[in-house]
DNA sequence: GATGAATGAGTGTTCATTCAT
DNA sequence: GATGAATGAACACTCATTCAT
């Protein structure tokens, strides 16, 4: 089968190299907001993705519109880490796992709260993506982990989430790791109502 | 104290105008960064304290140099009032009152936490100065509830500065005030061991 | 009208679309020019023709080439009004009709002014361009109204020309009228020299 | 007298270097609008005055503070001609001189005509202060000439200057200079009515 | 030939910092 | 010491022009 095919099947194809300047970009974008902040020139973003100005302007007129799509780009890619870590641990592990990874997540996304809470309609809808995303994706990790007997089966995952999080936010990598895992013993060996608000 | 007295006796005399404009400056940069952070204009702390740029500049030559006298300021205003509070209420409501207003300080100075992790080294004697201020302030404040029995007497003053720093870095008013009233309680009846780490 | 045929028949024949393309960025750019001024952004002028970059700038390489071309159109459309005006009216009718519609050909080319100042070689051949246009059809729209006697018969047309053009450069509709028809009345009525210079 | 009595006659007085600033602006801003439009890049104007962009922008937030502030810098400049030309010249001398100027300023506010007509509030009031300006200034030279029964005594100043601007506006100084001197000879010589609308 | 994504120089504007007054 | 005008580097953003598709 031929190239036009394909095409034909997903309807207007996506040009390579518009694909290029966007995964660049986000890529760069990434980095640099968690370097510098969300207020980082956009010259050192496109010096980094190697692309004019004017690129991202054109996928991006808004810097807000960066700054989301960063944001859902790297919850995807956490939420999906999730199914990943699934498949090569056993659940207790894959769980710990994925809560550091959430921890890292939350813990770069530190530079997002002052826009976040700006009140820019902007940023609306982002927690309720991070809730959308997240709460799938450790309701499954607690379900296998609680159907093997290993944790008990009455945490709220978003109770869960929201304690991460604000762990997460004491922005000490060696505090937070600590205590993640200290919560992950707690739901290991705590009573049927310990992880409850 | 006597410190104070030392410097006003001796050494050059602080002209009358001169403090005015620290006053005004400290005064204004306190409001300034708290409504918009601290990457703030110069010209707007500079226009509401009433003061040329060039006063500012000779005062504190570095953006930093304004940023931690704020901070400190606020540490000691913060420290004061565990004194006041003592004198106002029974120990365990000035306990809390204290916790509350410990939680504010903390909650206004978010926009420095980024500021304190990019590594300048004009930010790093900040969370010392914290400390020292405020360990014997609250020390002070659970020896006499402690002294009184209302409260358990084995709470580490280090421990409960953090918890509380947590709590309120979650910048949700009604849950840091919910939280903290809920872990007065815990000191008020828990066991013998439950506040240590 | 010859020379058009022989395009037609000789020469590589111009392609439909390619016609198309041409007619509707000159369409555009009139409309954007007289809206927006020569300067305006090319992209709206593509927006509105409805094609992309590329295709100007293969037809119009320089911006200058696509203002002339515009200008030159219009110069043959206000030309052939002309013929068309005298068809359908008398002879005076017709001609201050026609000096009515010159007087808005010039007064929306204006934007044209500084740049036909500017000294660019570019510009250089429109004036000439303007009188060999309009001073046969001007000339033929007064003999028609001499032969009838309506009109005196010694009006040199370059100045008829030159006298519409700075009315109308004054840019005031309701006076470039006034003043147009009582041009024509002095053609009408005047004495034997009165329109010469 | 000292230095001081001069401050204090002045109210405030303005510093020399704000005044220089100013003047370097208004005068390069003059110049550069002439050259390139009063759209010509901010750096332009800034070069040639010899200040930084901020000087600019802090006596003229918007441009079209700039353009207004030259325009009625140039009106006043072509007023107050009028007095030094009536003493240093017949009436008559003197009127034509001046109306060849304020022929020269027309034609150096061509650049103008656009903004004037494109609705921005900000440019409103000019025409009225055109008028304002130099219907006292061409009313004086009149009466003069009138006086000593050089020219006619009926002439309406408004219309004179109206008449001078549109001459101008064709923007031929050949032409303008001849039509002018022909204008002027017709107030010499013509009927009481002849200069009336 | 047509398209429109990418480029990057150019421009308006802000604001930290200096320094003449 | 205080003032605030001036400076000019830095930045966001636009848009003419090129060129891969």
């Amino acid at each position: 089968m031929s190239d036009s095919t394909t095409e034909a099947s997903t309807a207007r194809r996506v040009r390579p190299d518009v694909q290029r300047s966007l995964d660049a970009l986000l890529a760069a974008a990434s980095e640099v907001f968690a370097t510098d902040g969300v207020d980082a020139p956009v010259r050192r973003i496109t010096a980094k993705a190697g692309v004019g100005a004017g690129t991202l302007y054109r996928h991006f007129p808004q810097r807000s519109d960066l700054i989301t799509a960063v944001f859902r780009h790297e919850v995807d890619a956490c939420a999906e880490a999730a199914s990943a870590l699934a498949e090569q641990h056993e659940p207790v592990e894959a769980l710990e796992r994925w809560l550091q990874r959430l921890a890292r997540f939350v813990a770069d996304k530190r530079g997002l709260k002052t826009a976040m809470h700006s009140g820019d309609p902007a940023f609306e809808s982002l927690p309720a993506y991070f809730m959308e995303r997240f709460v799938p994706a450790v309701t499954h990790l607690l379900e296998s982990a609680a159907a093997t007997g290993d944790i008990r089966a009455d945490v709220v995952p978003y109770d869960l989430l929201r304690a991460v999080s604000g762990i997460a936010a004491a922005d000490d990598d060696a505090y937070t790791r600590r205590t993640i895992s200290l919560l992950v013993d707690g739901l290991r060996y705590g009573g049927p109502s310990a992880a409850s608000d």
